[in-house]
DNA sequence: GCATTTTATGAAACATTGTTTCATATACCT
DNA sequence: AGGTATATGAAACAATGTTTCATAAAATGC
């Protein structure tokens, strides 16, 4: 609907040359439509006012005011979109301006984790993991953070899990790995010496390997037969992998979700039934709301 | 700037009667200025296009055409960020829409984290944290590695802290928590019965003790001297506290990256020195790019 | 309480801006 | 070369926004 720039680069080669020139002009600086007048646009792009209109009828609309309307409604989506921008952190901010750019940057995170994120790849990995026998979890760090989270979801699903906090453990449970299983590392380098060791090991046992860590080409990347990327960009003061690890969750998320739905009912009958009861709690009514911990 | 309708809203002691009656028609549905002609709305309002221009002109235009110029940019902007509605996920979704939902629904968390942190509160629970001899973190299931999280980002930072899984070993270490403290309790439903326990623990104490919770009257927020809200949506395949958690993760976030900012230099200094060298690494140079795990 | 000033209001004149028409120029085809 | 199709901008036209102004109502002064 709200497209009208995009198909005035797009619809192209439906333009005369005077419409190209004019269109040029427009994605150069499309703010111009907003502000100025159809015969000051004309001036300004060297052409007519009658050409500017058959410009817009081409595009698909009735005549540069709705053209015009199409433009500003865009451009005032964009803008507020604007917060794309990673803006760092400075001496000065203000603990507000903390609060906005911290949140931003997250939200910036999780809009690129959607966008990398191929639906293809995705079911292959919810198909794995559904027909799997045991799913071997692997993180080291603040990404062992989210391993876990993923086991606490798969558990929830009566997924049978394993996860070991410790590297050593973690080679043992690779060896313990076969055809049949599914790996699931997370990384959020993609360089971590022992995921990569475990990697391996997994490799000489054919054991499939999904991999969630950031888009570039890392040994990780290299070892995985399935890659779910998290957003790769960090900010000097989140080096404790921050963003990505927010990423990291939400394709956590997704997997759940996707794989919760793949059988609906047997899911939410396993989710009541997964629901803790309380000590001293009767019969699962708990304070306000039923959520846990 | 763009605060066209609250202006006309805020401002009606300057207008007069008919002034204020088009005010009046035009809050009620603010899109007629974008699709009527000042002709149009007169007759629509039972007034006239003169009556409309002076109405601009005391709301701050120069003339109709800027205020509309406004009003649809006001409009578009409030659009955009209309995804805000929650979006349960159906049996007949696909991948992608999972996908999307999922992602959106996260989104949309994090938007409202942000509107609920106080920066006052913040403030304060910063120089707790800056001020505290030992930081004590407490959570259970996903709850709990929000706690690992902070404690990996506040050993970054050089601060002394402490968490234990079990519940047995979060009792005990409440019990150790003084006056010179803080304890930090995370709890998506603010109703945990562990948590609960230790923060009475703590409160005998004087034990200082910010809560990270959902934003709701429950134990948990009753029993804290400091609250960080959590969003309290979740769907119902996310009874894993999903949401959530990333809005805990983000107040994490918040907190370590307001505490690394007070003191930027010694921060930098001490954010390089926590750099994990790996083995056969020799000088910190590893696999492109710095980051770790 | 009446006269005067101020304020409020809409019709109409006016100015601006968008749309359509049409004559002309150019390219293309036969 | 002649004819057709297409492209283009000037100008007429239509619509939409702005200003003026006469009138009516309210407020103020005497």
């Amino acid at each position: 609907m709200s497209n009208a720039l995009l198909k005035l680069r797009e619809q192209s080669r439906l333009f005369s040359t005077t419409e190209r020139e004019i269109a040029m002009h427009i994605l150069e600086n499309p703010q111009l439509v907003v502000d100025m007048s159809i015969h000051e646009l004309a001036k300004h792009t060297f052409s007519s006012a009658s050409s500017i209109v058959r410009l817009c009828n081409h595009t698909g609309y009735s005549g540069y005011k709705e053209f015009r309307k199409a433009v500003t409604h865009e451009l005032a989506m964009r803008e507020q979109s604007k917060r794309t921008e990673q803006k760092e952190i400075t001496r000065s901010d203000s603990l507000q301006d903390i609060i906005d750019k911290i949140s931003y940057a997250n939200i910036v995170s999780l809009e690129e984790t959607r966008e990398l994120m191929d639906a293809a790849v995705l079911r292959t990995c919810v198909d794995l993991i559904k027909n799997a026998r045991m799913i071997y979890l692997f993180g080291l760090g603040a990404s062992l953070c989210a391993a876990r989270d993923a086991y606490l979801k798969f558990l929830r699903l009566n997924k049978l899990c394993v996860i070991n906090d410790d590297w050593h453990s973690q080679i043992l449970q690779a060896r313990n790995a076969g055809t049949q299983d599914v790996g699931i590392v997370i990384s959020y380098s993609g360089a971590t010496v022992e995921m990569v060791e475990c990697m391996k090991i997994m490799r000489e046992n054919n054991t499939p390997i999904i991999a969630i860590t950031r888009c570039e080409n890392s040994p990780v990347s290299e070892l995985a037969d399935h890659l779910l990327y998290t957003t790769s960009r960090e900010s000097i003061f989140r080096s404790g992998a921050t963003s990505s690890r927010i990423s990291q969750l939400c394709i956590i998320d997704i997997l759940y979700t996707a794989l919760a739905n793949e059988d609906y009912e047997a899911s939410l009958e396993q989710l009541s039934r997964t629901h803790i009861r309380k000590p001293g709690q009767i019969s699962g009514k708990m304070y306000k709301g039923s959520s846990q911990f």
